[in-house]
DNA sequence: TATGAATGAGGGTTCATTCAT
DNA sequence: GATGAATGAACCCTCATTCAT
């Protein structure tokens, strides 16, 4: 198995001649396919069914079933890191800080779904050095978008709190209570040091 | 052709010896293709291979796939709620346990075995309901093991907090910092209330 | 494969020792299952469960799946033989006659039973010389029965007609009437010469 | 291990050409097989190297083996719908229509194949609704072509009388004489009326 | 004697991948 | 450029049969 010549993993997409969107649909339907089926039935077939192209469509835009795996984590890792981003945009207080951390354990079901394909990711990089990069790039923009607010200690911190929070959460049965997260999570934001908060205002475009 | 038309398969020629504790090999070995191969790889034919058994002894002794990999779930749970327990058992000061945990995040071959199986487990219950008993039968054994030492509901936070420092530091490329890991477990441990530390005291028999 | 001693198909029963009605019962699960699956169903396990026996018990009672379905096709004409001949016990006129013969082909439960169950023994004794025997003297014996009420022609031509309505009727989604039947069947019954009605009486002690 | 732990599946190797008619090719080995081993043996491998073509080949033109299974009997119908009235092309006279007949219960190889097809046919519908409307479609064409000559009831009593015929037939250790055979069908063969025979001139064709 | 354990063949099916079109 | 046909490996699973007990 000579690993059919896939670029670098994440690069090299290849053709994109006429209708780009085909592209980036049947990533977007790799990562449906992730959420519900899980690794094992990441296949293409499954993937062109959902993204409802032609199978021949996805072995044509990418080279195999890996590269389609890598840069349909790099998506992700891509979309969500503007979504985390994004979530921080109204934060003026820590209370607001917290309140919008509180919200971001409860699983409603776009929470669900990236937190599925970040666990999914996680697990997919232990094995494979390609992904590795994708998973610590998540996680160092992740953690960046909180230095805006903690300090970068704390922020690892509290990133790591909420990994497990929502790992948890997701497996609950029942609906768990804003109250408890939010004693959770309070203590484990610092408290805004005489220079205010944010502590770091300005730049933060990831990437 | 035979004597008929009927199903022509000759039965197999050298059954090996009666062999208890094949059943438990099994497991075991499912559980190390699980670590090495992720969901995906956990095939019969790997496990077989790894227990070093013939595939027909996988497909005998379990009634499928899924009830192999619940089995090999249980038998975790099972052996690392034993593990759990007993790595508290030295624990007589607050720092110790602080230190126990710090130990816990660092990743020896051991743990990391552990955490990825706990991690496969959380993601496979997300999809199998089958699972999810499973799944909440280790987070609840490792919430009581720590509460014997902290409060029900910070045992829960703590229980979070480890789990998401657990998953990056199995990402971590470097080694992490003991300073670091005992900066964020100890915040997240109680001061001991008068009543002293450990605040149970006495059975921890986990059944 | 060496056909593992098999005796000569039929014969054989080998143990016997005690619990002998369990090979009876084994064999007449072996029908049902039959009946119900098929030739291709026809398994050492489907068999033993219909049985509610172990599998090794039906290994044991019978040497190779050929012998058991040889000595099950064996039992089904045997058990079939005196049916039939039963049936005509009763009847003294051409006309009870005839209409013990629009019943045959009426399809109730038990009718369908065996004539599934001979249409099958048809079909395996082609592929299998050592079948052959038992579907011939099946057939032998049915025109035999009916022999005792019109001449050898006439029975032979009238078990022709009964088998392919039988079959007809098998597979006929409404219920047929059984005036069309009885149009059918009656001018194929020879009227009684002058010795009466029916031809031959005495003997038909088929074994 | 590769850089992977995704499926270590590598892809196939020499595809062969483009083979339009393959799919009819595998209809027809499966038929073959049909014919061979009955239904037991009707498998993908069997079939697919009666066939001469890959396993592959025959899973990925049939979506499954009971549709594999399916489409050999609708071809068996079809095909033999056709025999079956170009059998009768040449009747023009009553002794002519009997003749034909005698000849269809005598078991030349290519009769004794779709013999056993029918019969075939007719017990797999007994248990699969799916085939019960092929199996229908051929008893009702069978009877239609009958019907050119006979009324529709004489075709039905016909059409029984024959198929049980040829069950005997095929089963018959020795050959059977003509004279047997038409001194069987000649009476179930309707006088021809005053309107002369065949019944309905004209146009035969089927569908 | 009777039965569960064990095994290798073979069952149906899915799949990643290649190639001709 | 894009896609269906094609293929062989590997998948899960069932099976007849043998053997130890």
């Amino acid at each position: 198995m000579t690993h059919s010549g896939a670029r670098d993993r994440t690069g090299g997409r290849r053709p994109r001649r006429h209708d780009p969107g085909r592209r980036i649909r049947i990533l977007d339907a790799a990562l449906d396919v992730l959420v519900e089926r899980g690794m094992t039935g990441m296949t293409h077939r499954h993937v062109a069914a959902r993204a409802d192209v032609p199978l021949g469509s996805v072995t044509y835009h990418f080279a195999g079933l890996a590269e389609l795996q890598a840069q349909a984590f790099a998506r992700f890792v891509e979309l969500q890191t503007a979504v985390f981003e994004r979530l921080f945009d109204d934060v003026g207080t820590r209370e607001e800080f917290v309140e919008v951390l509180v919200d971001l354990v409860h699983a409603s079901p776009a929470r669900q779904r990236s937190a599925v394909l970040g666990f999914e990711l996680h697990l997919a990089a232990l094995r494979d050095p390609g992904l590795r990069v994708l998973a610590e790039a998540w996680t160092r923009s992740s953690q960046e978008a909180l230095a805006r607010f903690v300090g970068a200690e704390a922020a690892a911190r509290l990133d790591a709190l909420l990994e497990g929070m929502i790992m948890h959460a997701l497996l609950a049965t029942g609906p768990r209570s804003r109250e408890a997260a939010r004693a959770a999570i309070d203590p484990a934001v610092e408290r805004p040091g005489p220079d205010g908060f944010p502590r770091t205002q300005g730049e933060h475009h990831v990437r």
